[in-house]
RNA sequence: GGGCCAUUAGCUCAGCUGGUAGAGCAGCGGACUCUUAAUCCGUUUGUCAUAGGUUCGAAUCCUAUAUGGCCCA
C-alpha cells in the first residue's frame, strides 16, 4: 500500500475519483466490446462527405485510451487512441444520457473508455464519432505527459515504454516495423523449407562464439549453468541430426559492457543449411534482406542517420586482406603476411598486442580498427584468417583462410557465415588450441565441448551457417541511432 | 575504463556576474454546443538529482556520488 501523502497532488485528485467509482461499483468493467478501429474507419470511411455519412448513418463501438479533451459548456470534442491510431469523439450534452457529460466532465486525459456513436464529419472535415454512450473501463491514476512535447527524456522513454508507447508515434512505429522484419523472416525461411527450433538458453558449456557470458546456478543440481552465447553449436548438432534446415530466432547473452550497439542480451537468427557454402548463403542474405526491405518498408532504398542505401544493387564484396590494404595504403600483402612486420603495424596503429597473435589475429585486429566503422555500403567480407575463425572450414586454395564472411552496412556488423568446419579431427584440433588460449587468460576462448565432437564424429553434412544480429538489422531498418531505441526494455542501471 | 554535457513543478523548459524559485501545458473553480497546442477569467503545485564544502546568503561557485546522453578506447 503505497503512501498517500508521497505521491503528489494529481494523482492524489485522481485517487479520490477513483475512490468515488469504487463506491457507485465496477470501477473496473470488463464486459464492453468494440467492433471498430480507429485507423480501419480513417480508411473506411475517410474520404466519404459528411452527407454520404449521415445517410449511412454507421454506428461503431471503439474503446481505448482519451488522449485530448477540449471541453465546452454542453459539447466537447476528444481524441480516443487505440492499437490502430487516434480519432476524434463528439460529445453533446443533449446527445448522451441524463448525467453522463457532467460525470465525462470529471475525467481525465488518459482514463481508458468505451464509446458507441455515429460517424459523421465535422466542419473543418475531421472523421468523427458523435458519441451516443460513453463509459469509463479503466481510470488512470497517473498524469501523462504534456501533449505538445510529448515525452522526450529518453531515460525516461526506456524505462517506461509504456509511457513512451502511449506518446510517441514514431515508438510504436520501430516496433511495429521490428515486429514485421521478424515475421517477414519467419515466412522466408519456412517457403525454403527451414524449420525453426529452440535449443537451450542454459549451457553447461558456452559455446558458439568468442564471448564473456553471464554464469547462473543450479541449485538442486548445484552446477554452474552459462546462459548462451550463441545456439549455434546445437543447431549444428541438429543438422547431424538430419534436421537439414535449421533456424531459430532468440535471445544470447554476452557479458559485454553497455553501448549505442551492445545490450547485455540480444536477438539473433541462426539458421544451418545442409549442402551449401557460404557463398551461397551470401547470395541467400542479398535476397533476404532485399525483399524484408521491400515487404517492411515497402521499397528498397533505406535512409539511415542521413545516408542513403539502396539494397536493390548488389553488395560488395571483398577479402579481408583487400579491405586492410584499400583502407592502409601504407600496407602490403607481404607485410602482413609476415609476423615480425604484421606486429609492428598493429602497434603502430595503436593495438594492443599480445604475444600469442598471429598474423591471422593481427591483420582480424587491424581491420577491426581501421576498416570496420569505413564500411558504410552493404558489403561482404570474406577470408577470415582460420587464426580468428575457429568454426569455420578452411579455404581449399588458402588453409590460413576461412570460408567465412561478415556483412558491414554503414559500419556495423550485421552478419557472419561460414561453410561450418565438419572435420570432426580438425575441430576437435582448434578447441584443443582455443582451450590453451583460455589456460593463457584470454577469457573469450572457446572451452572444448567434447559432446559437439562427439556429434561430429557422427558426421556432419557439407554445411553453411549463419548468424543475422536481429537488433541491429532493426536499427537500420527504422533509422535508430541506439539498440536501446529497438529494444523494448533495454537493460538500465538501477534507478537513483 | 577516459573525456564532455545534462539532471529545476506530473510533462516541456527558463532562471544573467551568488540576493525570497518562474512560464507554458496538465490540474482545480467559473464561462462557453464544431473544437483540434480550443478560447476567456481566476487559481494551486517544488527534497532545484544526492551528500558535503565555500559564503552573511547557493538552483547558481567547488568536491564527491548517482543516473542518463554524446564522443573515445
Amino acid at each position: 500500500m503505497q503512501d498517500l501523502a508521497d505521491e503528489n497532488k494529481l494523482i492524489a485528485q485522481r485517487r479520490e475519483k477513483l475512490q468515488e467509482l469504487r463506491g457507485t461499483g465496477g470501477a473496473f468493467p470488463n464486459d464492453f466490446r468494440r467492433d471498430a478501429l480507429a485507423q480501419v474507419l480513417h480508411r473506411q470511411h475517410g474520404q466519404e462527405d459528411g452527407e454520404t455519412l449521415q445517410e449511412k448513418s454507421i454506428t461503431v463501438k471503439l474503446a481505448g485510451r482519451l488522449m485530448s479533451r477540449r471541453l465546452m459548456g454542453k459539447a466537447s470534442f476528444a481524441h480516443l487512441q487505440d492499437m490502430s491510431g487516434r480519432i476524434q469523439l463528439f460529445l453533446q450534452r443533449d446527445g448522451l444520457p441524463e448525467g453522463v457529460y457532467e460525470q465525462f466532465k470529471a475525467w481525465d486525459v488518459g482514463d481508458v473508455v468505451g464509446v458507441e456513436g455515429v460517424l459523421f464529419k465535422t466542419r473543418t472535415g475531421e472523421l468523427s464519432v458523435k458519441v451516443s454512450r460513453i463509459r469509463l473501463l479503466t481510470k488512470s491514476l497517473r498524469p501523462l505527459p504534456e501533449k505538445f512535447h510529448g515525452l522526450t527524456d529518453q531515460e525516461m522513454r526506456y524505462r517506461q515504454r509504456y509511457v513512451d508507447l502511449i506518446m510517441n508515434e514514431e515508438t510504436r512505429r520501430v516496433f511495429r516495423v521490428r515486429s514485421a522484419m521478424i515475421e517477414f523472416i519467419r515466412r522466408f525461411l519456412r517457403e525454403r523449407d527451414f524449420i525453426e527450433v529452440e535449443t537451450p538458453m542454459m549451457h553447461a558449456i558456452p559455446g558458439g562464439a568468442r564471448a564473456k557470458p553471464f554464469i547462473t546456478h543450479h541449485n538442486a543440481l548445484d552446477m554452474e549453468l552459462y546462459l548462451r552465447i550463441a545456439p549455434e553449436l546445437y543447431l549444428k548438432r541438429l543438422v547431424v541430426g538430419g534436421f537439414e534446415k535449421v533456424f531459430e530466432i532468440n535471445r544470447s547473452f554476452r557479458n559485454e559492457g553497455l553501448s549505442t550497439k551492445h545490450n547485455p542480451e540480444f536477438t539473433m537468427l541462426e539458421f544451418y543449411q545442409a549442402y551449401a557454402d557460404y557463398s551461397d548463403l551470401m547470395d541467400l542474405t542479398e535476397t533476404l534482406l532485399r525483399g524484408m526491405a521491400q515487404a517492411v518498408l515497402g521499397m528498397t532504398k533505406i535512409e539511415y542517420q542521413g545516408k542513403a542505401y539502396d539494397l536493390s544493387r548488389p553488395f560488395r564484396r571483398m577479402t579481408q586482406r583487400e579491405a586492410v590494404l584499400q583502407f592502409n595504403p601504407g600496407l602490403t600483402s607481404a607485410a602482413l603476411t609476415s609476423l615480425d612486420t604484421a606486429r609492428q603495424a598493429a602497434v603502430e596503429l595503436g593495438i594492443a598486442v599480445d604475444d600469442s597473435f598471429g598474423p591471422g589475429k593481427l591483420q582480424n585486429e587491424i581491420f577491426e580498427k581501421t576498416v570496420e566503422q569505413s564500411l558504410e555500403e552493404p558489403t561482404f567480407i570474406t577470408g577470415f584468417p582460420t587464426e580468428v575463425s575457429p568454426l569455420a572450414r578452411c579455404n581449399d586454395e588458402n588453409p590460413l583462410v576461412t570460408d567465412r564472411f561478415e556483412l558491414f552496412v554503414a559500419g556495423k556488423e550485421l552478419a557472419n557465415g561460414f561453410s561450418e568446419l565438419n572435420d570432426a579431427e580438425e575441430q576437435a584440433e582448434r578447441f584443443r588450441a582455443q582451450a590453451e588460449e583460455k589456460e593463457a587468460g584470454d577469457e573469450e576462448a572457446m572451452h572444448y565441448d567434447a559432446d559437439f565432437i562427439r556429434a561430429l564424429e557422427y558426421g556432419l553434412p557439407p554445411t553453411a551457417g549463419e548468424g543475422i544480429g536481429i537488433d541491429r538489422l532493426a536499427m537500420f531498418f527504422t533509422d535508430s541511432p541506439s539498440i536501446r531505441d529497438v529494444i523494448l526494455f533495454p537493460h538500465m542501471r538501477k534507478e537513483s
